[in-house]
DNA sequence: CAGTGGTCTAGACCACTCA
DNA sequence: GAGTGGTCTAGACCACTGT
């Protein structure tokens, strides 16, 4: 029935570690014996406690702190972004941004921050889905962070061409007001009818760990979405990075025979 | 302009090793120096040359093998799935599998493997997803492994329930004939008018490291398929586990205003 | 300043690959 | 069996956290 006893020090430090953490000794946030005292307590070197804490912790069990301890990590629950968040009758209904009608529809806090609206010159992709020539010089950005209970979980970068955003709200940081930025932009004279959600997940890069706070060893999802209006034209594209062990995300489709 | 030199030995090396497998020096398949010689060159502990190549291997940069050595990794090139390879369309024209259809869009090889039709009990998700009530005992279940150029990239679990499946093809290991399993499941009365697609990422666990010959470091998609019948009922649920760095997901969505 | 994690050394032995 | 990576020891010093 139960495993075998593993070959190595390190992994049978780490098992009896887990167990203990699931059995509720430690509870979440709850610091586990330093290095020292673990490789005290088992007998073992410094090196062999800290590479069986290392293995916890890029299971993503804990948080390994420099100067002050090993921490079990609080289960985060998923928000679901749902396929239908762009949809005009969410947004009519509620007044909200997409991300802000999922947190209510979910019964969530949490609340957005745009840090940035500036022209600046498209990268080649974003230029790309937006059917603009490379050599375009400035599209409108807008740089957005969403939190869930004040824990950072997704950033984004709304991408609009000039003569979309020029001299409306979307081109200003300030309220987009009811409706957010897609109301903004219907009235702009660019309603969504249908979009596009290019998916990828990786691990974070250095910048996104800092960012976001994401522990090591938690992958991100990188998600590319072109609005596209009735006459088959993209007029925004937004590029988000998401945290995975904090998003999820779910489409229904109506399958085209 | 540059970085300053960092402070570490182990990174140092790291990077020094980075730029010259991105200069070419070391070609993809290439086979990196050894510990020991890293070790004796870079005038460092054998531990130290290790934790270099450590940082390359888990920025997946190289695949280091026991008793072998530490070889750069072979870029793959991402297969996109499609929101559309359920279409009866994209079937009826290519007599192919979603997965198959989309690989001939693309122009690249591929096979799969069906390694498993059996009943079972329904693990709870899957039966609530299918609306069946959770003390169903018992399912038909397909699993099936999909490989790009000899590559596996993808696993799934299809989950059917045994009055949909019974005494059809769909419940026995062999030739689904023209069009695959979701032309079989529309001979059975069950034509896709809709379906969910819920995504989460996360790290492999052991067996999909072995089983998907993932290296670590590389997260994997989660992905469970709902297909939905004109009368609005779930009539089959597919669980996929993808490779990240091989699978991208592309949803293009009408948006129901 | 005491205590924590982060990096490193110079060895040792074990497990695996490949010719 | 020679050479590779995998784990471990018993130390050392550095960097960071908190009181």
């Amino acid at each position: 029935m139960s495993d075998q006893p593993s070959r190595w020090a390190s992994q049978r430090i780490a098992e009896d570690l887990e167990a203990r953490i699931r059995s509720g000794e430690y509870k979440p946030k709850a610091r586990l014996p330093s290095e020292r005292s673990l490789a005290a307590s088992e007998r073992v070197a410094r090196n062999t406690a800290r590479a069986a804490l290392e293995l916890l912790e890029r299971r993503g069990l804990i948080d390994i702190v420099h100067g002050s301890g090993a921490f079990v990590r609080e289960p985060v629950s998923l928000i679901r972004l749902g396929g239908q968040r762009y949809s005009r009758a969410l947004r009519e209904e509620t007044g909200l941004s997409p991300f802000r009608a999922e947190l209510l529809k979910q019964n969530r806090k949490g609340h957005s921050d745009c840090t940035r609206v500036e022209r600046v010159r498209p990268p080649a992709e974003i230029a790309e889905r937006l059917g603009l020539p490379a050599t375009t010089k400035s599209v409108v950005v807008r740089e957005n962070w969403y939190y869930v209970e004040d824990q950072p979980v997704q950033v984004c970068w709304t991408y609009i061409p000039v003569d979309i955003a020029k001299g409306t709200v979307l081109a200003r940081n300030g309220d987009l007001g009811r409706g957010s930025i897609y109301a903004r932009l219907e009235d702009a004279g660019h309603p969504i009818a249908s979009y596009r959600d290019e998916v990828v997940a990786r691990m974070p890069t250095n910048e996104e760990v800092l960012g976001l706070r994401i522990p090591v060893s938690v992958p991100v999802l990188d998600l590319v979405h072109t609005s596209i209006d009735a006459d088959g034209r993209p007029f925004e594209v937004t590029h988000f990075v998401m945290r995975a062990d904090a998003v999820a995300l779910d489409y229904t489709i109506s399958n085209d025979l």
